[in-house]
RNA sequence: GCGCCCGUAGCUCAGCUGGAUAGAGCGACGGCCUCCGGAGCCGUAGGUCAGAGGUUCGAAUCCUCUCGGGCGCACCA
């Protein structure tokens, strides 16, 4: 609503100035910081000053002078130090959002598709709360490009022939002898298990560096795909990923499709795109140096590369096995449909999920063939993945690159006190927060946040509603608990390490999704009320049209425009990357309607027509409250 | 050494491509449930926007330098 009212007055202004002054400006729209001074302000006069030798505020008289207002537009008016304030007709404006859906889509028709990979955790341990950054960010990221309007896909890559599998594998077969029957007996919670494994194979490793041929001879298990230990890394990867999907359903996280690394290597994807890369000169096979016998890939030449120290990055190692990164050059180009080769598909029953296969079923669905790749990876990874776009310009392909997109965020660290609480010795000179380290053993699990969420969540609901039946109170406990636990990922700016603190993660007050949820809560007891009193529970567009616009309070009316901000604000959080503004914006509005809430009673106010106003504005932020919720992934609770 | 990120209230952080009086939450202190649910609301205290230059009518915001802190620059990912 607001989005469109500022490109319509932006392209008018813009006109404007070309007929008076000959001068092509794009005119930005700003929302004024009080109400009273108008609903958005264009600050062009102040920007055209210079360049006219003119005071701002007489510039703006005579763009303002003999303007016909559209129909909408309650005032325009010259404020500050000339700015072009605009005012809508309040009524109107509201009927105009109710009307529309809370989130519109502004994609243009037939947008291509854009492919979102995310979480894309390690099949070896369990996850903890700095993949929960990933998953929450790329859900987000996904569920706002498509109620955007854009086509999306959402890949989980699962590295399941690389080191860190490998490592478990070891130590399954190698440091803890145990048989495939034995492993597949294992009770749950099978990733946990793995947790403490891995930690001690690192140290296994370190007490006599001898043994790391084991990992050697593992790795290249994995990537031929046969013998009793691939069989293992099958048995271990599967049940990981069943539980990294488990824990990520908990949190209402999906996927459209899982890309095995192992299906890049078994059909070969690597060898071709490995072949063009040789083709092309892109890598060459190191005779001498610290990478003898390793293909490297030269980047001495590419001028965002320079500077390092050493200028090459390995692609396949003097042993055969290959890095990461070679494989996801092949996945790249994959994505957007340049290699030339496909997968094979099956469904996952007991997870609802596609992976690729070797061999599947008959009509999959069309994956990949993407027209922009976002990949959702911590900022540690930009030098990598940086690399992955080189190749692909390397190979020729400059519009992949340019469309291939990392979304960088930080990291998450440990609180002094939180690393304290797991029994991690912390030093005073370590500083203020732990890096978490899954070699080391050291994070906060996933699941144990995520149970104690549940538990804390339950008590406080049971306290307020005694004699509720368990499966309902256990409904409303994992609602709230991962309502709290989104939330608390996605309101952090992602460029900002997020030290990770339990006890504030366990909040339920103040900025956090629960309070969220309790202005949802609230917002519909209004309405049960008002049906139970025998008044409408919701207005139509009508209704709200024909309110009179004396009545409405700037207080009441500057809630509505909030609401109105709800689209652009997911707009903007898309094509930024900064999804934190969803949050942010999510939030603004709870507090507002909280605020508000406790001063303009509905059901008790006796004037019909007063009464339609509150009604309407608390429906308009509801509304928009509850698509940015739904973007969020937070839930309604039937109460709380 | 080179590169990226951060430095705003006691603590955790907002502050949008420069613009109208620097804002929240937590914590502290003081109030508010015969009234749509107190996971809420209202109020008080608390700031040299790390520091120094520069650009501008205007800088927390842009540029340069300095000082702190974090992370990269593997035949791990």
């Amino acid at each position: 609503m607001l989005f469109t009212w500022k490109q319509t007055l932006a392209a008018e202004l813009a006109g404007r100035i070309r007929d008076r002054y000959g001068i092509e400006h794009r005119p930005v729209a700003e929302v004024p910081p009080r109400r009273a001074l108008g609903d958005l302000a264009f600050p062009a006069p102040l920007h055209l000053a210079r360049e006219l030798r003119r005071p701002p505020r007489q510039i703006a008289e005579e763009l303002a002078g003999s303007w016909e207002l559209p129909a909408g537009v309650r005032a325009l008016r010259v404020e500050g130090a000339g700015y072009l304030n605009f005012s809508f007709a309040r009524s109107a404006f509201a009927a105009g959002l109710l009307a529309a859906p809370p989130i519109a889509p502004t994609a243009p028709a037939g947008a291509p598709k854009i492919v979102v990979e995310h979480t894309n955790i390690n099949p070896n341990k369990a996850a903890h709360v700095g993949h929960l950054r990933n998953a929450v960010l790329g859900d987000l990221l996904g569920r706002s490009l498509r109620a955007l309007g854009h086509p999306v896909e959402i890949q989980n890559y699962i590295d399941d022939t690389g080191v860190q599998l490998a490592d478990v594998v070891v130590g399954f077969l190698d440091l803890e002898p145990t048989s495939l029957a034995e492993i597949r007996a294992l009770p749950e919670p099978f990733d946990y298990h793995c947790w403490d494994l891995y930690a001690r194979v690192g140290r296994w490793y370190e007490e006599d560096p001898a043994r790391l041929e084991r990992r050697r001879e593992t790795l290249h298990a994995l990537e031929a795909g046969t013998g009793e230990r691939a069989q293992a890394a099958r048995l271990i990867a599967r049940r990981i990923v069943g539980r990294h999907l488990g824990t990520m359903a908990r949190l209402g996280i999906g996927y459209d499709l899982l890309t095995r690394e192992s299906d890049i290597l078994g059909l070969h994807f690597f060898d071709h795109a490995f072949q063009q890369l040789r083709e092309r000169g892109a890598v060459r096979l190191e005779a001498d140096g610290k990478n003898a016998g390793c293909w490297v890939m030269p980047l001495a030449d590419v001028a965002e590369f320079a500077g390092l120290e050493d200028p090459d990055k390995v692609i396949v190692r003097s042993d055969g096995t290959i890095t990461y990164v070679g494989k996801d050059i092949a996945y790249q180009l994959w994505k957007f449909g340049l290699l030339g080769k496909e997968f094979a598909y099956r469904y996952w029953m007991e997870q609802g999920v596609w992976e690729t296969a070797a061999e599947g079923a008959e009509n999959p669905p069309a994956f990949g063939h993407a027209g922009r790749v976002i990949n959702v990876i911590d900022a540690r990874q930009s030098y990598l993945q940086r690399i992955v776009r080189a190749g692909l310009e390397a190979l020729g392909h400059p519009e992949a690159a340019a469309n291939s997109v990392h979304f960088a965020y930080e990291m998450v660290s440990l609180s002094a006190a939180t690393a304290r609480q797991l029994g991690q010795a912390v030093g005073e000179e370590e500083g203020r927060s732990v890096e978490m380290s899954g070699r080391k053993g050291i994070g906060v699990k996933a699941d144990d946040l995520l149970d104690r969420l549940v538990e804390k969540a339950r008590e406080q609901v049971a306290q307020r509603h005694r004699d509720l039946p368990r499966p309902e109170l256990q409904r409303l406990a994992e609602q709230i608990a991962a309502a709290a636990l989104r939330f608390f990922m996605a309101k952090a700016t992602t460029s900002r390490v997020i030290v990770f603190d339990l006890d504030e993660a366990l909040a339920f007050e103040g900025e956090t999704g629960p309070y969220l949820q309790y202005s949802l809560v609230r917002g519909r007891n209004i309405q049960r009320k008002l049906a139970a009193a025998g008044l409408p529970a919701e207005l139509d567009p009508a209704a709200a049209a024909a309110l009179p616009e004396e009545l409405w309070s700037d207080d009441l009316w500057e809630l509505v425009h909030l609401a109105a901000g709800a689209t652009e604000a997911v707009e903007k959080a898309a094509s930024t990357l900064e999804l934190s503004l969803v949050a942010r914006h999510a939030l603004e509005l709870a507090q507002r309607f909280h605020a508000l809430y406790h001063h303009h009673p509905v059901l008790h106010e006796e004037d019909p027509a007063l009464r339609a106003v509150r009604q309407t504005a608390f429906q308009t932020a509801m509304r928009a409250l509850g698509g940015l919720c739904e973007l969020l992934g937070i839930e309604e609770p039937e109460r709380m």
